[in-house]
DNA sequence: GCCATTTGGTTCATTTGATGAAACATTATG
DNA sequence: CATAATGTTTCATCAAATGAACCAAATGGC
């Protein structure tokens, strides 16, 4: 097996126990699993597009994540003054308490899950530095082939 | 935003770019997402159990997966000679075929994805050998908690 | 050997969340 | 001013994971 398999494959079983281990962490279930990335991406108020770009996901399914976390008071919607057809989403004083728990939380659960010294999360860090301007050029090389 | 953070979201990224682009190599759609990963994972034939363990689903999950994947003739069922309740997975010739397939386009497509070196590519894999181990190794802790 | 329990898988009803097409309001363009 | 494009929502549909109930075979105590 090629290295790249492999680390695909190791790659897919982090991301899994990631996942598992914030929704975990959250001890109310006041938010479906993927509904704490929006927390942590909303770190100034942004519109709903933008955000589904920054999400990679579709503006109707962005609708939907939105619509939850303001169900439960963690952001809010607000009229772009630039546009009356958009919202600029942003956090409140509830979703913002949440985001700092995330936060904190995640540099211990990181390090547990992973088991890699500070050292080594250096590296990691770097690299995926790399990894992640490569996938946002990529992305825009794709947007103008259309 | 901690380091930590950091790298997860970025895990979360190229985790999404990688199912994606997995997806697309099927040119056919005969696999599900990640239906994949069984074929993977099934380098000897292994119990459905034991598959479902490697892969952290329930065996009713697994059960839905072999069905699909037996449906298009990738993998074949056989009894288990020791426990007549068990079935043995393996892979079929069609099965191999697609799984050498992906073997194959993983390589170049995990390069052109990540956009690292080959030096980097080792050095990435060397911390995820770290990570799998410490995460196998944190699930056995949990069972014996039990 | 026999009954109770455990184990390996399956079934099915339910839930969750993503998707894409159609709609609506607003803004931009010719 | 008419038409096209943009930002978001609605809704019907679908894919897939879940957990409880179930069946069959194996195991263990007596």
């Amino acid at each position: 097996m090629s290295p790249e398999l492999d680390l695909m494959i190791a790659i897919h079983l982090l991301h899994e126990v990631l996942e598992a281990q914030i929704e975990a962490a959250d001890l109310d279930h006041s938010v479906p699993k993927n509904d704490f990335l929006m927390l942590v991406h909303l770190n100034e108020p942004k519109r709903m597009g933008a955000l589904a770009e920054d999400m990679h996901v579709l503006p109707s399914t962005l609708t939907a994540i939105a619509d939850r976390l303001e169900g439960t008071g963690l952001i809010h919607r607000q009229r772009d003054p630039d546009d009356r057809r958009a919202w600029l989403l942003d956090i409140t004083d509830k979703g913002r308490a949440l985001q700092s728990r995330i936060m904190g939380l995640s540099t211990e659960m990181f390090r547990s899950i992973t088991g890699l010294t500070a050292e080594e999360i250096k590296t990691f860090d770097h690299l995926m530095q790399k990894v992640r301007s490569n996938i946002i050029e990529r992305d825009g090389m794709q947007e103008l082939m259309k």
